[in-house]
DNA sequence: AAGCCGGGGTG
DNA sequence: CACCCAGGCTT
């Protein structure tokens, strides 16, 4: 593998970063370590465009790193809703009370420290070291991964050992001084030139220095993995009202959507039609009440929502307990007024899920 | 090494 | 639709 010239690659890239950066909120305190921390883990699979509006109202809320721990996690996920991927709002939150109770507010002082944080990977330890406590720490992102893999022409497929070539790389690249501005460079040359499909070479700063450009082989790099199917997931939801109240659950601390709130589902698993998801769900939310169920007014039209890696297919159904006199249903279920769903983090999905049934 | 975990932007 | 995004954690 041939090396490009390093002293001048990094010097045109820094200079490209200087003139053409974007304006975006976290590089206004740029040493500010936990504003670093907060949009390095909002950024993590998640493109800028879509963290911004996130991250401005959480520092409204949550300003400093102690009032972040001192919340609730209810509250910090409510903050985070919408957002997806929510364990990292309670790393995010277990992290900042570490930082807080057991270090006395003072944060880690090196990579090696940050990544015994839960949610603080080596990634999210090289940026925030590099950009906000301005050490010589290497990144990898998907954008330095393709911009890494073009410069060196690396047509490896991916895999854990091309992934250490490239992490190899990126140490290997990086200046002695401003490694933060080198390492944001190398993202945003990734996210604004550099790009998957249509990459802007004729703009790019560094074509010089681009095995890929050099050999014609840019759109083939980085070589992708092969894609696998979605499957589809059937859930029953349903909408359980008593005294113009809905009743809503929080969901398992852990796995998808874990700790946010919802109208009550439960999976209609293969061989199966939703009056028997009903009754299981109806089992979970009033153990041991052997009464009979009430009936289910289901909707012909179903919710269909979109995940990277699979499709969510509700149904939807309806409920109202008139006259039922066991109300209370078991402790991580709660009737709320209509009015209160505001206080409650509920996924972008269940969110479009209450707005139907509701409105 | 592979699976799980959300939601949105983009061609 | 397909692909990918300033990844990390569990198995």
């Amino acid at each position: 593998m041939k090396t490009p010239p390093l002293p001048r690659l990094r010097a045109e890239l820094l200079r490209w970063y200087r003139r053409n950066q974007r304006p975006l909120p976290w590089r206004n305190c740029p040493t500010d370590v936990y504003r670093q921390m907060l949009a390095e883990c909002m950024l993590q699979q998640t493109q800028v465009a879509t963290v911004i509006p996130y991250y401005e109202r959480w520092l409204e809320r949550f300003p400093t790193i102690q009032s972040l721990a001192a919340a609730e996690q209810d509250e910090v996920l409510k903050y985070w809703a919408g957002l997806g991927y929510y364990s990292r709002a309670r790393n995010l939150h277990s992290s900042a009370q570490q930082i807080v109770q057991q270090r006395g507010g003072k944060f880690p002082g090196s990579a090696e420290e940050w990544m015994q944080l839960p949610g603080i990977g080596r990634y999210t330890a090289g940026a925030i070291c590099s950009i906000a406590q301005r050490q010589r720490q290497p990144i990898l992102d998907g954008n330095a991964r393709r911009v890494l893999s073009r410069w060196f022409a690396l047509r490896a497929q991916p895999s854990p050992r091309t992934t250490a070539k490239l992490w190899q790389l990126a140490e290997q690249v990086m200046p002695k001084n401003n490694c933060g501005d080198f390492n944001q460079a190398m993202m945003e040359l990734g996210a604004t030139i550099c790009r998957p499909r249509e990459p802007h070479c004729d703009t790019c700063p560094v074509t010089r220095y681009c095995q890929a450009f050099q050999q014609k082989i840019v759109q083939k790099i980085p070589v992708k993995k092969s894609t696998r199917s979605t499957p589809t997931v059937h859930l029953i939801c349903v909408a359980i009202t008593h005294r113009h109240r809905m009743l809503i659950r929080r969901r398992p601390p852990r796995g998808l959507w874990g700790g946010l709130w919802e109208l009550p589902t439960h999976p209609v698993s293969a061989r199966q039609d939703r009056t028997e998801a009903w009754q299981q769900l109806w089992q979970e939310l009033w153990t041991g009440n052997n009464a009979q169920q009430p009936e289910v007014n289901w909707y012909d039209s179903r919710v269909r929502h979109q995940l990277t890696h699979r499709t969510i297919e509700l149904t939807i159904g309806r409920v109202n307990m008139t006259s039922w006199t066991n109300k209370t249903p078991v402790t991580s279920a709660r009737w709320i007024k209509p009015a209160e769903r505001n206080d409650y983090a509920l996924s972008r999905v269940m969110s479009k899920i209450w707005d139907w049934v509701v409105l």
